[in-house]
DNA sequence: TATTGTTATACTCTATAACTATA
DNA sequence: TATAGTTATAGAGTATAACAATA
């Protein structure tokens, strides 16, 4: 039902010249995802330039984040909290080992799993960072007040959290 | 600075048992950056079920309904409009090509331009999305009232439309 | 048998540079 | 020379299946 029923070619001459370059008035503007993916490049885009001298993305960030709140976590904890697959963790443990971040030790009650500890590095590393990435959504958000900064947060968060069925 | 310093190891034994699952409390709560993404990935999630059944991607459906509103628009002005690089229309355009859903008209005032239009098969099909989005939207955000999901929305438009210099 | 972590793999998305054909 | 579109390519990010070690 979707292909090769190619039907109505138009007759205009294309190009009436002086295009749209912004999505006013279509559709787009009225799509929640569409709104959220473009809000979130470009807080992304202000969070990769605040991080490129110590070259963090933003998922080693996250995680530094979590591991220095629970130090201990375990690999498939770290998966859970983030909502992202094991795998990724795996690469992503890897990376902050090898640069002295973090580190596996391996749990001696149940020696299938790793907890993970911040290395003094690591800890430095962190809180330095938790105050570039604030100050980093702030320059992103600056067209918001302070309220309104507030109010994006908590609706974002009333939308992730709420667990209907998936996620 | 940032590698291979290697210092404190953690003494004590990992996992306390019972760990996050939730962010919670950690710093992670705060960054708008984070919840952007979570918030993100939940209403593509709900998007993605929704167009399977026509298998039809986020980028695929923004590119059908700017060119159902602005018909002959170019490729230049749709990578403009929709913040992405030209090869990446390409692509776009093509796949909507294949499936009969838009096709390309050289311009003739200027040979290297093409203008693109939707096909009667794809105005049908984008009328139909447009409903099938609006309606995934309204199910991955059932925790918000209709206020809030307006709020979202216009505070969403607010971050991501301000060019302060970039994007 | 189930679970933690791992490897391998593949597919999408995205970004860049270089090419062509027109202007 | 500059612009519209294209090609090729490579790097992230993401998802899945299969495996090893441990429980």
């Amino acid at each position: 039902m979707t292909t090769s029923k190619k039907t109505s070619s138009p007759e205009q001459t294309p190009l009436e010249e002086a295009y749209p370059t912004t999505v006013e008035g279509l559709v787009l503007e009225e799509r929640l995802g569409y709104a959220l993916r473009r809000a979130q490049l470009k807080v992304f885009k202000h969070f990769d330039e605040a991080m490129r001298e110590h070259d963090i993305r933003p998922a080693q960030f996250s995680s530094l984040v979590v591991i220095e709140g629970y130090p201990g976590v375990t690999q498939s904890n770290l998966a859970q909290t983030l909502s992202i697959d094991p795998p990724r963790v795996v690469s992503l443990i890897n990376s902050l080992e090898e640069r002295g971040l973090a580190l596996r030790v391996r749990c001696k009650r149940d020696r299938r799993s790793h907890g993970i500890f911040l290395t003094k590095t690591g800890e430095a590393l962190v809180d330095r960072l938790k105050g570039l990435a604030e100050q980093s959504d702030l320059e992103a958000t600056q067209s918001l007040s302070e309220i309104e900064r507030r109010q994006l947060l908590t609706l974002l968060r009333k939308v992730y959290a709420s667990e209907e069925s998936d996620d």
